[in-house]
DNA sequence: TGCACGATGAAC
DNA sequence: TTCATCGTGCAC
């Protein structure tokens, strides 16, 4: 499978988090290649987004949100769960995509249907905070065979406290699709 | 040094 | 609607 390049992330926000949409999700985790079809994103804008981490500036905690695109921003929260995001746009920017949710596509063990769930089934935890997603463990391609599908656009999710910017339409989801979080 | 609060998920 | 559970950011 083709891996996608540097060039692909290296663009508008909301372009990337649309076009990411049916896109594997690859994790070669103890020799074994779990592979996730992405069937719902979310874009992060940067620092003048409320709902975004990056709105606190740079900070330790999001360092690599402000890097280079092409890299993965992996973050604990509600002391349970791990969430994955794709840097995008130019180095300090602060822009990124969340991964929603995954359709299983190969050595996926449990449930997908949200970030969280998403990443305890793909083993992704802090360890690949900043890895580089053109690195050969961990990576997104292009799938072998391309289904067309039409793409749902709606307000992100757990975000209320983000005042206007929770209105926004910054989810995109493949319609009808079973492994899609919340419709 | 302490504390309030999540880009969640599951139970009640 | 409540709770589990803990790292982060900011107030003191």
């Amino acid at each position: 499978m083709k891996k996608l390049p540097r060039a692909f992330y290296n663009r508008d926000t909301i372009t990337v988090a649309k076009e990411l949409l049916g896109k594997y999700l690859i994790h070669l985790s103890q020799g074994v290649k779990k592979i996730g079809k992405i069937v719902e994103v979310e874009a992060y804008l940067g620092p003048h987004d409320l709902a975004s981490h990056s709105s606190k500036g740079m900070t330790n905690r999001t360092r690599v949100m402000f890097g280079p695109p092409g890299f993965a921003y992996v973050y604990f929260i509600y002391g349970m769960y791990y969430c994955v995001n794709v840097v995008t746009e130019e180095e300090g920017m602060g822009s990124a995509v969340l991964i929603r949710a995954i359709e299983p596509v190969k050595n996926i063990e449990g449930r997908t249907q949200g970030p969280g769930l998403l990443c305890k089934a793909l083993q992704i935890d802090k360890k690949l905070n900043g890895h580089d997603l053109l690195s050969d463990d961990f990576y997104i391609a292009d799938p072998l065979t391309n289904e067309p599908f039409s793409i749902v656009r709606k307000s992100r999710i757990g975000v209320a406290y983000a005042r206007h910017w929770a209105k926004r339409l910054l989810r995109f989801y493949i319609r009808g699709n079973a492994f899609v979080s919340k419709s």
